[in-house]
RNA sequence: GCGCCAGUAGCUCAGCUGGAUAGAGCAGCGGAUUUCUAAUCCGCAGGUCGGGGGUUCGAGCCCCUCCUGGCGUACCA
């Protein structure tokens, strides 16, 4: 499509007097199908002249060059408007998106340059709930978007592996120790420990002073407790891991905050190095006064350091390890004012990198009414008010189970039933969360969660299998030569015009670091899809006429490779059945 | 109090960086299957774009101001 701007920009230089490169950012594209691709707004021209905007448009028009790749280039209202011609569209769409299916919408954008993504990093020793999904979809989302143009990728999950919490799950494993040596540890039996604590440390006030006896101890090396701690981090993992796998989720390291541990009194002599550390009741600060912001806990006044040392070390590390150009921070919005002390420290600190890090926030999730009771509230894992996003996949999973063995028309599907649902399940659970921008705040409710159907993953997916069986309807490979001018109607127009969208769209996700922009696409290019395909009168994709089959299909499987290739990128799978 | 974010159809959200008659999904009503998958598609109904000012030929989008909600506001992470 751009290409094709930059045609308009240049006709349109040459009789206006304007340069092309004013030209092309004024250009757009017109509000509705049969409008033409690219429309020039008339208003400035015509305040200038003191005629009308349709007048200047109409003057235009009359001067213009034409020609391909334009069938008409005509007066539109107050537009001039430029409408390509069918095999210009066709030969820039699905004339480019065939002859290279593996890697058509690639970019090297970002080439010699390294992200470090950092997300999902959930506190470990209890089970993700349903809210980690946003930052380890998202996340993983940007990890496969920076790739696809080009960028070094490097996957970082920041665990919460060290903290009181330990201590906590310490003291409930040794009082279950003492009624039963063989205290299983497995992630399940570790959620029971840690509900156990806080239920017992309701009426027994101590237990809470032996849990940060036993994280001190665990600081200070003790084997017992360096022991347990290694057997706890490994348990988590495994379940976690378990649950990645699901949502075709990876990382490059898992390094998390315990990692960093003996990485933080470097940092912090470094901060002090620069003069940057003053006292303040009794803990060391970086003032931030300056900038608006309250000063930057390095160490507090018991000579502890905080999370904020942490981060500005973890910063360091991987700025001197991965080099990085961009460093992106996939975290709640809560931690917004955290993230810019950091950075402004960082900066304070001499480090030009500093600009290239980033906090990608995102909203709140709550649970809606009906989850708790009927009222919005936010989740407690001490609580119990906490729905597990295991919980959450399987039920969406057997629901799609169900509504697949109903609809199941051949044995095959039924044969693959298992692996059908969990494809579907879990996609319209990953697609939940880039049906709104990620700033939003979501209120988590059963009926979104389990929807399969309008807006969701299973509505790509299932017009995903639709497009997939009509190659085999087809029955042969397709002909070298394809007519595209054969692909003549306003249906199958506005198909390809989506499809030339594509490679904007990832363009534009990452430019906002906004995945969901991609999920509004791949829903907009099944609608018009979907349009064209149910019209079974006058789009029948394979019938007798060979020279029409093969243009549609053609069209079908340019349109099946955006879609599969949009759906991973988002981490769903792409059933060619269901 | 101050800072950040959000406010668009009954509900959940888009609106491509200031342009053409503000669009989807869900819910509601009415339709489409002897023929390439009805998890689909078509139609109807539904809007003072939170309120008020301003800038502009033109504002849902930019500026000011107020209102509502969420989050944050150094020794939890």
């Amino acid at each position: 499509m751009q290409e094709f701007y930059a045609e308009a920009s240049r006709r349109l230089a040459a009789i206006t007097g304007i340069s092309e490169a004013d030209i092309l950012p004024v250009l757009q594209r017109p509000p509705k199908p049969g409008m033409g691709e690219i429309g020039f707004p008339c208003f400035s021209l015509a305040k200038e002249q003191k005629i009308s905007p349709p007048q200047v448009a109409q003057e235009l028009a009359g001067k213009i060059q034409t020609g391909a790749p334009f069938a008409e280039i005509k007066q539109v209202g107050p537009y001039l408007n430029f409408f390509l011609s069918q095999t210009a569209l066709a030969e820039n769409s699905v004339g480019r998106i065939l002859p290279a299916p593996e890697n058509w919408w690639r970019s090297d954008a970002g080439k010699d340059k390294t992200v470090v993504i950092d997300y999902s990093s959930p506190n470990i020793a209890k089970p993700l709930g349903v809210h980690h999904i946003r930052s380890t979809m998202l996340g993983a989302a940007l990890c496969r978007l920076y790739a696809a143009r080009g960028w070094r990728v490097v996957a970082v999950n920041h665990l919460g592996d060290w903290g009181t919490n330990f201590g906590q799950l310490m003291v409930s494993y040794k009082r279950a120790e003492a009624d039963n040596p063989n205290v299983p540890v497995d992630i399940d039996a570790l959620l029971k420990l840690y509900v156990k604590f806080h239920a017992d440390a309701e009426h027994d006030e101590t237990l809470n002073d032996e849990a940060r006896n036993w994280f001190k101890k665990l600081e200070d090396g003790d084997s017992e407790a360096v022991r347990l701690w290694k057997v706890f981090v490994e348990e988590s993992l495994k379940g976690l891991k378990n649950l990645y796998q699901r949502l075709n989720v990876s990382f490059d390291h898992y390094t998390g905050e315990s990692f960093f541990n003996d990485k933080m009194e470097e940092t912090a002599a470094r901060i002090a190095a620069r003069n940057l550390l003053t006292k303040s009741d009794g803990a060391q600060v970086v003032d931030l006064e300056k900038y608006d912001m309250p000063p930057c806990l390095i160490k507090k006044s018991d000579g502890a350091t905080t999370y904020a040392t942490r981060d500005l070390a973890a910063a360091e590390y991987r700025q001197r390890e991965y080099g990085f150009a961009k460093c992106l921070y996939v975290v709640a919005n809560q931690q917004e004012l955290h993230f810019r002390q950091v950075f402004q420290t960082l900066e304070l600190m001499g480090y030009d990198w500093a600009s290239g890090c980033e906090h990608v926030k995102f909203g709140m999730l709550s649970f809606g009414k009906g989850v708790f009771g009927d009222g919005n509230v936010t989740g407690s894992t001490r609580k119990g008010n906490v729905i597990f996003l295991e919980d959450v996949l399987d039920r969406a999973v057997a629901q799609a189970k169900e509504i697949i063995s109903e609809n199941a028309r051949d044995d095959e599907i039924k044969r693959d039933l298992d692996a059908l649902a969990e494809q579907v399940g879990v996609g319209a659970i990953v697609f939940s969360e880039f049906l709104q921008r990620r700033m939003k705040d979501v209120t988590f409710t059963w009926e979104k969660a389990l929807n399969l159907h309008g807006d969701s993953g299973p509505y790509l997916q299932y017009t995903h299998a639709r497009l997939s069986s009509l190659k085999g309807r087809f029955g042969r490979e397709l002909p070298q030569e394809i007519n595209y001018a054969r692909l003549a109607s306003e249906s199958e127009r506005a198909v390809m015009l989506a499809l030339s969208g594509f490679s904007g769209a990832l363009d534009r996700a990452l430019a906002e670091n906004e995945p969901s922009i991609v999920a509004e696409y791949l829903l907009e290019l099944c609608s018009v899809f979907n349009r064209m395909f149910t019209d079974k009168e006058n789009h029948r994709i394979v019938s007798e006429d060979e020279e029409l089959s093969a243009a549609r299909v053609a069209l079908v499987e340019a349109v099946r490779l955006t879609l599969a290739e949009g759906l991973r990128l988002l981490g769903l799978e792409a059933p060619v059945k269901m």
